[in-house]
DNA sequence: TGCTGTGAAGTGCTTCACAGCG
DNA sequence: CGCTGTGAAGCACTTCACAGCA
């Protein structure tokens, strides 16, 4: 799967999770109310250097000013518009149990679109609840009501062992972008597409380099 | 920083993230009491091809019976010591909030070696308190309390206000080694090793292939 | 025969170095 | 003069194709 442009560029994989790490990272330049940044103190900011920040802007155009930097708030407009992320985005979440929850509560995805707007479970004693504003549902309501939403993005925070299931009712809904947080990994068709959020992953990425050799 | 072998043959930074994915699923098929098991079984069910995977084992030498395939549970074992993940690590925590307690209660990290031995909180409400059988210290003992315990990862689960201050007290710990939860990017020494689990990150990968133009 | 282990070819991403413009 | 935008060189990872062994 190949990401374009509106003008019919790619973007590589690599560019789009730095791209969004520049988003959030612009977003506080802009609270801070940093009108101007140039790539080089951009790129500090985010960990790589001033030269990858400009080649992964060049992917949808040139609108830095030379000899002094970019616009904080027109860089961040145009960002995402360029990625597509610039309207709302409803979405669905499986699975109130602790993670659930903390994404619910804590997580506000929502100034960048991306918004909960239905919340399930298959535990009759959790049906009914209210979390976050939220009444959680029975799973086998959910391709009723997230037809109903139009929702893009199922989000799985059930057990490991439940998390299969908790695909299917995604996909019988119709959903193909699922983000599962349960350490397991999904059997989906070919066009769906899953983000692991490892926890695991990341603690073996720390671990591996704690005893490492440093090289260059 | 590069990451080699105790044969001292380097492991590019995408096998690892396999590699810990290949652990995982191994781990799978072990509880189902598969003995053995092809390359090519092993890189369906972690969604790459037969020949990555085989490669990804040549890092650290040949154990695979030609015409046969590999044994589980020596696969596990070996990959697992490769990397230096097959100690006791002991870790603490800061941040005791929503996604704090979802870590402790459901994130099994154990069988693995990965121990949250000590949490903390700065709210003097939560001090005393106990989750998952752990007692909530002060972030004040950090410092003493993760010396003793010999601590050598920390996961920062505070709010993105706080995950800075957090970080700091880590430092000062002699911790090098950060698992951040927090939305926030942190300023560390060169030195220490940051993982960032961003869940936004995710969304926006699942969000920009949503209309994404697919290419062969 | 079947599956592993691996050189060689191919692809994609990163860095460098500098031309170009405000 | 400073910082952007970008070709060209370099590096890293992936795939292919097949030799080699159980």
């Amino acid at each position: 799967m190949k990401v374009l442009t509106p003008k019919n560029k790619y973007i590589p994989r690599a560019a789009i999770n730095r791209l969004s790490t520049y988003v959030q990272v612009l977003e506080h330049f802009a609270l801070d109310n940093v009108e101007i940044i140039s790539s080089k103190e951009l790129a500090e900011a985010c960990d790589v250097i001033g030269s990858r920040v400009r080649k992964d802007l060049a992917y949808f155009g040139e609108f830095g000013i030379r000899g002094v930097g970019y616009q904080v708030r027109e860089l961040i407009y145009t960002i995402s518009s360029a990625l597509g992320v610039d309207h709302e985005c409803p979405m669905v979440l499986i699975g109130v149990g602790n993670m659930g929850k903390a994404i619910l509560n804590d997580m506000d995805f929502r100034p960048r679109g991306f918004n909960i707007k239905a919340i399930f479970d298959c535990d009759p004693f959790k049906i009914g609840e209210v979390v976050h504003g939220l009444e959680v549902h029975c799973t086998h309501e959910l391709r009723d009501i997230s037809t109903t939403l139009d929702a893009e993005i199922g989000i799985i925070t059930t057990s490991p062992e439940r998390a299969q299931r908790a695909a299917q009712h995604l996909l019988d809904a119709g959903i193909t972008s699922i983000l599962n947080f349960a350490s397991a990994r999904l059997k989906v068709p070919e066009h769906v597409h899953v983000e692991y959020v490892d926890f695991l992953h990341h603690l073996y990425n720390l671990a591996v380099r704690r005893g490492a050799t440093s090289g260059q």
